[in-house]
DNA sequence: CGATCTTATTTGTCTGACAAATACATGTCA
DNA sequence: TGACATGTATTTGTCAGACAAATAAGATCG
């Protein structure tokens, strides 16, 4: 007697699959409307609610956009870059959050892919890349901010940066590192306080960028991280210490 | 008058991003029970089918699992590295796949991130990831071997190398990186069917990282990178050339 | 011609029900 | 007592049908 293979998973997971390879095969275009929820229901023999969960499940990823209305619908969308990186910030965050990586390791990887990037940038940055990473830099100098708002300066300065590389996917990878490192600002910001630091640091970034000066570049950006991974040790005793003041037991 | 700001989005969208922020800030805790899908309509005062709706955007970024039964329920999952490496290199395959990301970009962003890469794994390799390596380069060695699994090979290979850089964040850009030029080294090798020369190179990459040499690493990946560059090239030649002659109209 | 009203279509949400999986308690028989 | 079957409660999975809300296009009226 031959047994069927069972089917583990849920219908609307294999339904939100099976979708989701036809649009990705192209099988549906960017832009172009699905069948509607009645309809795919009736094509695959299941409940109107059953599909609605397999729509949802490729609208959180981004996949797919609804309407409502005549001429209205679930639509294939092409997720812009902001959506994707935004997702793939996500999961670094969520990977740094959970404690799966280590501080050590992503400023290593900063070190590493960031050094690749930035001599990529001191060819192909223009004027206005330069611009924007000034712009940032000034918003980083201004007395008042909040750390949040600096913090927020200082990954604008970064992805400006990135963007002078003038390469996509190299864009993609790098705003998810950028992001992944924020905490770990703030947390220095909060607990050490010593802006002017990174400012000069920044400065001395921006200048080898002007002068297109790799040399200069790859050394910038090894003192922004030894001293980064300096203050952050500094940061977690003083935290630590500050727990423990506050919580003695455990 | 005061207008109270109408809220746009879908109470199913709201509710998945109040969860996602409640599990992200840690309000539930990795491995912990949401509340029942019954209890959460009662409690955000919709029904049960906008609740499911939610949580299924929620599962699609495997925040949750859910199982059935008492001690059932909807579960905060730590998400794997292996399925964040996939969410990830899902949203890069899109991309290119959408033509919004060009080869060139890639095989740019490959050859400066990947270079940096290498570097670390001169240092780190351990004897385990060049068997490992090894195996890989073995297997496209075989003869027989369809298209598929050359490529599946292929990509063993490649991640194996990143994996001897021992840093997780690498490890998760660089996997989407390699996954991403898939679809291109797939379109070589249907087209030009030259596998010999993969494998030199191959075996080029791997001799140069059993001697922890960077310089040697280097040019290899730069030969590797060369060469797709130019058999890409002449496949999309042959492609489009094949394509004018079977559809000569438009 | 233009403004308004109606209407059809499609997604969003609700309600209530039953099916399926599954842990736990209970009972039965050796 | 111990192993095994059996029921039972709980929770997710799916279904069916309904109404609400948005909205585009046609119909109507001034």
């Amino acid at each position: 007697m031959q047994h069927e293979p069972i089917v583990k998973s849920s219908i609307s997971k294999q339904i939100a699959e099976q979708l989701r390879h036809a649009i990705i095969n192209g099988q549906f275009k960017t832009g172009e409307r699905l069948p509607t929820e009645d309809e795919l229901a009736k094509r695959y023999g299941v409940s109107r609610a059953t599909v609605r969960e397999a729509l949802k499940r490729l609208a959180a990823q981004n996949l797919i956009r609804s309407r409502r209305g005549p001429t209205g619908g679930n639509f294939v969308t092409q997720p812009t870059h902001e959506e994707l990186a935004e997702s793939l910030s996500g999961a670094a965050t969520l990977l740094v959050g959970l404690g799966s990586m280590s501080i050590d390791e992503i400023i290593e990887a900063r070190r590493v892919l960031q050094g690749g990037c930035l001599k990529l940038a001191a060819r192909h940055a223009t004027s206005d890349h330069i611009e924007q990473a000034r712009a940032a830099l000034d918003r980083q100098k201004l007395t008042g901010l909040t750390d949040e708002a600096f913090c927020q300066a200082d990954v604008t300065f970064h992805r400006a940066l990135v963007d002078a590389s003038d390469n996509g996917m190299i864009r993609f990878v790098m705003y998810a590192i950028i992001e992944a490192l924020v905490p770990i600002t703030n947390m220095v910001l909060s607990y050490v306080k010593e802006r002017h630091e990174i400012i000069a640091i920044h400065e001395h970034l921006l200048t080898a960028l002007e002068n297109r000066s790799e040399v200069d570049l790859d050394q910038a950006l090894n003192r922004l991280l030894d001293y980064l991974t300096e203050t952050f040790q500094e940061a977690q005793i003083q935290r630590d210490g500050h727990k423990l003041a506050v919580t003695p037991q455990e």
